[in-house]
DNA sequence: CCATATTTGTAGTTTAAATACATTTACTTT
DNA sequence: AAAGTAAATGTATTTAAACTACAAATATGG
């Protein structure tokens, strides 16, 4: 049988993941070199051709015939881009913070940290979860966005977003009002319920209450949990396990970029004439600002 | 006089930058090397040593000593660092988003976005700023976040998160809430301003309230603005030029970030007894939560 | 203006990467 | 099941790229 070239999702893209995705469709003992290769692509960006070679058992014409199938046209533009790669995953090496630290030394360290973070989310998310969830906002009367602390936050935030494509929605951040609400939930409805833990009880009723009066439940949290249990669609957004104070403060910013995805792809549904609204929109809080002149008291 | 060794900031740090400072302690002919790496990196990465002396117009072993002299063992670890560097720069290349993109394609894309426009807004911060920002803010006796819209969840996330280091402070998010706080505000006190374009007149009012009373203002907006010209330290989170739909979604992330790192300075500086504190809320919080067997109904 | 030190280039050496070819393994067909 | 064929892998060789030692040239200080 002939050998099946592979192709990546986008071109350019993260040559780790092509890896990964290319391994079955591989040779054996190009395997053998993917294996290394996703193992530990660290060592490989430190390794010679006869060093990688040796590591994986092959030889070497081998190690270059693996970096050929995958897209590359030889060992050195496949280290190349291995180190591009693997970019984001060392920005969070210096992610412990010190009294002592300068400003300049803070901000590398938390800029280095969330993004590292962002890029891990963004490997792990469920795509196929996601595209179901997109599907259900897209068709949803009304949608409630439920969160506590932090994902309060992120709740206000997707309630920010959504109406701009033409969807209304509302947000809960009291207890009370969260109850309240999702007990009126019908049939059509889409309840959103954003908990980190995926363990807090408050979240656990609001979901069971909005299922069932009819509504259909879309949990978010950060690992497997109770909430995903009694909901329609689960969404992990998973974080850098991290166990230090900042742990909150990533989940929520990685949560909030899968806001964003969800309420662009619904908006790219719903389209056209809410591009439009949009618009108006804009203009209406263009008028509530200033020129360029201020007259400064 | 001898030739000075170039130290970067933190190890492994972005080789780009690293080059950037280091370029006024170059030898001549390795200035016109640098200056040709910085002209246009990507090229550099898709030359041989041969191209990359005959390019910058000098000899092999001066390309060589260049890299020896920004910290680099030899020709190839450099460009190693420089497809490391130049990772996040290309990760919003696709950043249009289709009507008939695939899921995982706004994936990347929005997350690519996000990441290379954290990564600009990182590059761009003024630490001396932000330096002030932090002593002021570790002083303070109290802390009220002003913000509307976008910015108003920003004002509302900086809430959430300074309690936690032992400073009492507020957020408003309705403007008569805002104007009538900002009155209130007295000496000893810090106002932190969220606005992105820094033009919206009930911010700028609020501003003007607030110095008026004696407190101290820190602004922080997406560029130099009228509410930047009002504050005491002015804190600009750049983040990259977009015209499109996205940009207050991008902006209000980095500004997060932004909170972040202020947090965790101010946090770090009033230190020892408020990790106790933290900790004991930590577990108040968990006590919220159900342990692993929860009776789905 | 000469002497010395520093910078830069030339030429050669070494090492790594890629290629052509040979061998082995697996698969198909009768 | 056996032989032939095609695919996969390894061996040996070639090519070229990176690095080093040394020499020339330029700049610097007395």
């Amino acid at each position: 049988m002939a050998h099946v070239e592979i192709t990546g999702r986008i071109p350019g893209e993260n040559i780790i993941e092509v890896v990964r995705q290319a391994l079955p469709d591989l040779r054996k003992s190009e395997r053998k070199v993917a294996e290394k290769v996703l193992e530990d692509p660290q060592r490989i960006l430190n390794a010679t051709l006869a060093e990688a070679s040796a590591l994986s058992d092959v030889s070497e014409p081998t190690v270059i015939r693996f970096c050929v199938a995958i897209g590359c046209t030889g060992f050195q533009e496949f280290k190349l881009r291995v180190a591009h790669s693997l970019a984001l995953g060392t920005l969070a090496t210096h992610s412990v913070l010190n009294k002592d630290d300068s400003t300049a030394a803070l901000v590398e360290k938390i800029f280095g940290y969330t993004m590292t973070s962002l890029d891990w989310a963004r490997s792990h998310l469920d795509h196929q979860a996601l595209g179901a969830a997109i599907a259900l906002l897209s068709e949803a009367q009304s949608i409630e966005f439920f969160g506590l602390g932090a994902s309060g936050i992120v709740a206000l935030d997707a309630q920010q977003k959504f109406p701009l494509f033409g969807v209304p929605c509302g947000a809960q951040t009291d207890t009370h009002q969260q109850l309240m609400t999702a007990s009126m939930m019908r049939p059509g409805d889409v309840a959103v319920v954003f908990s980190n833990t995926g363990q807090t009880v408050a979240m656990l009723e609001v979901a069971t209450a909005a299922r069932n009066g009819g509504a259909k439940v879309i949990g978010v949290s950060g690992s497997h949990s109770p909430l995903l249990d009694i909901s329609d669609i689960s969404i992990i957004v998973e974080t850098l396990d991290n166990t230090d104070i900042y742990t909150p403060t990533i989940s929520r910013i990685a949560s909030l970029v899968v806001v964003d995805i969800l309420s662009a792809a619904v908006g790219l549904r719903r389209d056209a004439e809410h591009a439009k609204r949009f618009e108006d929109m804009k203009e209406l809080l263009r008028r509530q600002r200033h020129g360029s002149a201020f007259p400064v008291v």
